[in-house]
RNA sequence: GCGCCCGUAGCUCAGCUGGAUAGAGCAGCGGAUUUCUAAUCCGCCGGUCGGGGGUUCGAGUCCCUCCGGGCGCACCA
């Protein structure tokens, strides 16, 4: 509807004579959804942005814009009003005509043209394999998956992507502490490190460990212990000392330590594979770190380095490798193979963000948490030194989760939400409670999660107030039915004219918005406006059911009716669906 | 110290990238059901948009500065 309304402007605007708009492109119709209805139904402020170049009053380039614009039998009348505002007033008859065009949609109302088949990677979550996706990760999961979703909803091809941390020291920190407790396991005694992982979640991978295994990874615990370093516990370094266990892990092991090590991998990345899937969240490919050293030509990894280097923005320093990352805007240069050899994660990093240019994707979204906002500056260095456009590379920055209960906050150890499960989390609100609260506020906005409101199934809960409207409509269609009057949807079709009532005309309003709320969301990367969006409809639709009946005697008003809201539930479903939200038929 | 994010009603937050009289929900107060789910609806109360300067026809929105809160500043992952 409000393309309607654009391309009116839009048209008007190419229509005015060379000159009247001063010179250069045509602008946006900048055409929006009026606050207030005395302003009509939409609105453009264009000719005061116009007025300056034109150099024009506001009121009479508007008043030249407004004459230039065709007639439209959907456009009731235009008005100039305050500094220069255009506000177009639309007949019921706009409003009915789109009830139609849902019906026929379906599942497709709202889908846009925007993306133009544009290609995005959008890669989310990608938290390390060392153990249970925690309650922020959560966001993160239902944030990425419904930017990805309004995104595609949007016409983008849209590929989602987890990015598998599966080497480096944390992961070989993981299979020490999965060995340690393999070897408790074998009746082996000793100490636990303070910085290996404590979880329990590690037993059962030790114990899946030695039920293929037997005690063939086993060795004496004197062997294991003799000559390390203290721990802290004993007045040692932590780091010191989980280090020198790993590497007497590798060395009494041999070809038995990456057995256990890819245990440890293959267990936890089950779990937030499972995880996730029950959440409803979906990737199409769950891309392995330790790939970017694969292939034949080194791997995303050297492709990355010989790129920098070709370019000529590495230099040596130190017995390291560096990239000057300061010739990019970056605030310091940064290491990318260290000097005993290894590369730096910053290397994985950049080849990553490489390869997926090299796989054809425009637009890298990669969603991170607020911790990471030193990274963006580094990376987007990286690309512009390997000659990729640096903004190609989007970041959105997921701020933080705080659980509470009721007035109090759920203790949650030094890093927020980190020592809550996300499955922990959905087993206590349910999937869709967790799904709608966790896109509730704008990503960057610290998210405060009550336990207890999103448990509650009363009407302060905005899951239950949305999922209602979609019950209530289900079973005002299922009574008309079983009353013997069915929606007869032609009927209803050719009878659209009938619904002027106020709270009809405001609820094919609200149906209507959908496809400027996908557009707008998947633009701005704000699942939080659909949230926003299913409220307003939801209450749309209640205050319109508390004013009229929809199973009338009258056919015609009724069968109406009955399409009226029959949009309403589709667009309630598709919006829904956007959130990965269930859209219930009873409660 | 430097950088990024945030500060809007008692509370939790929107505010469409500069537009018209700053909006919702919750809380509080007052109403509504012989009718399709009251998990609902209608009304009222509530604001120096953190403070101060600036830019312009116009600023919650942009710039500067200060105050307060969060998070970063590795040859860690």
């Amino acid at each position: 509807m409000k393309n309607l309304v654009e391309n009116l402007v839009a048209d008007a605007l190419a229509v005015l004579p060379a000159g009247t708009l001063g010179d250069g492109a045509l602008p946006d119709p900048g055409v929006e959804r009026t606050r207030d209805a005395q302003h009509g139904d939409f609105a453009t402020g264009v000719a005061m942005r116009l007025a300056k170049a034109a150099r024009a009053n506001p009121r009479a380039l508007a008043a030249r814009i407004v004459a230039a614009v065709q007639p439209n039998p959907l456009v009731a009348k235009t008005e100039i009003a305050g500094p220069g505002f255009i506000n177009f007033f639309l007949t019921p008859a706009a409003w009915q005509s789109e009830m139609a065009r849902v019906l026929d949609a379906g599942e497709r109302y709202g889908r846009g043209t925007a993306g133009a088949g544009r290609s995005t990677i959008v890669e989310f979550v990608s938290a390390n394999p060392t153990g249970p996706l925690h309650v922020g990760h959560g966001r993160h999961a239902a944030f990425g998956a419904t930017v990805a979703n309004l995104l595609a909803a949007d016409g983008w091809r849209v590929h989602r992507e987890y990015y598998v941390n599966d080497a480096g020291r944390q992961m070989d920190i993981l299979a020490a502490s999965v060995w340690l407790r393999y070897l408790e396991l074998c009746g082996e005694t000793l100490p636990f490190p303070a910085n290996g992982y404590r979880g329990d979640y590690v037993r059962p991978v030790a114990a899946n460990l030695r039920a293929r295994y037997g005690d063939a990874l086993r060795r004496p615990a004197a062997e294991v212990l003799a000559g390390l370093p203290a721990d802290e516990a004993a007045g040692g370094d932590k780091d010191q000392f989980i280090d020198a266990v790993i590497a007497r892990a590798r060395q009494l092991l041999g070809d038995g330590f990456p057995i256990v090590f890819d245990a440890g991998l293959a267990d936890m990345l089950a779990d937030i594979q499972g995880d996730l899937a029950e959440f409803g969240v979906t990737f199409d490919r769950w891309y392995s770190e330790q790939a970017l050293g694969d292939g034949r030509d080194g791997g995303p990894i050297d492709r990355a380095l010989r790129r920098l280097r070709a370019n000529g923005h590495v230099f040596e320093q130190e017995g390291a490798t560096w990239f000057r990352a300061t010739l990019f805007g970056d605030e310091k240069d940064r290491v990318v193979v260290r000097a005993n050899g290894q590369k730096t994660y910053f290397a994985s990093d950049i080849a990553y963000h490489l390869d997926k240019r090299e796989r054809g994707f425009e637009l890298l979204l990669t969603i991170l948490g607020a911790d990471h906002h030193g990274y963006v500056a580094r990376v987007r260095a990286g690309l512009a030194a390997m000659g990729e456009p640096p903004e190609s590379l989007e970041v959105p920055m997921v701020q933080f989760v705080t659980l509470w209960k009721g007035g109090e906050k759920v203790a949650m150890g030094k890093r927020e939400a980190q020592f809550v499960t996300l499955r922990d989390l959905r087993a206590e609100v349910g999937n869709d409670a967790a799904r709608f609260i966790y896109v509730m506020r704008s990503h960057d906005q610290a998210l405060d999660f009550d336990l207890e409101l999103a448990r509650k199934q009363s009407n302060d809960n905005p899951v239950y107030y949305v999922q209602y409207a979609h019950a209530r409509i289900a079973s005002v269609l299922k009574q008309a039915a079983e009353r013997g009057l069915p929606f007869d949807r032609a009927a209803g079709l050719a009878g659209l004219a009938m619904l002027a009532e106020p709270a009809e005309i405001a609820l094919m309003r609200e149906v209507s918005r959908w496809p400027e709320v996908v557009h707008q969301g998947a633009e701005q990367r704000a699942p939080h406006l659909v949230v926003h969006y299913l409220r307003e409809l939801a209450q749309a639709f209640h205050a319109c059911y508390a004013a009229l009946p929809f199973i009338v005697d009258d056919a015609h008003t009724r069968n109406a009716r009955l399409a009226l809201i029959a949009a309403a539930r589709q667009v309630l479903v598709n919006a829904l669906g956007i959130l990965g939200v269930s859209a219930p038929e009873s409660m």
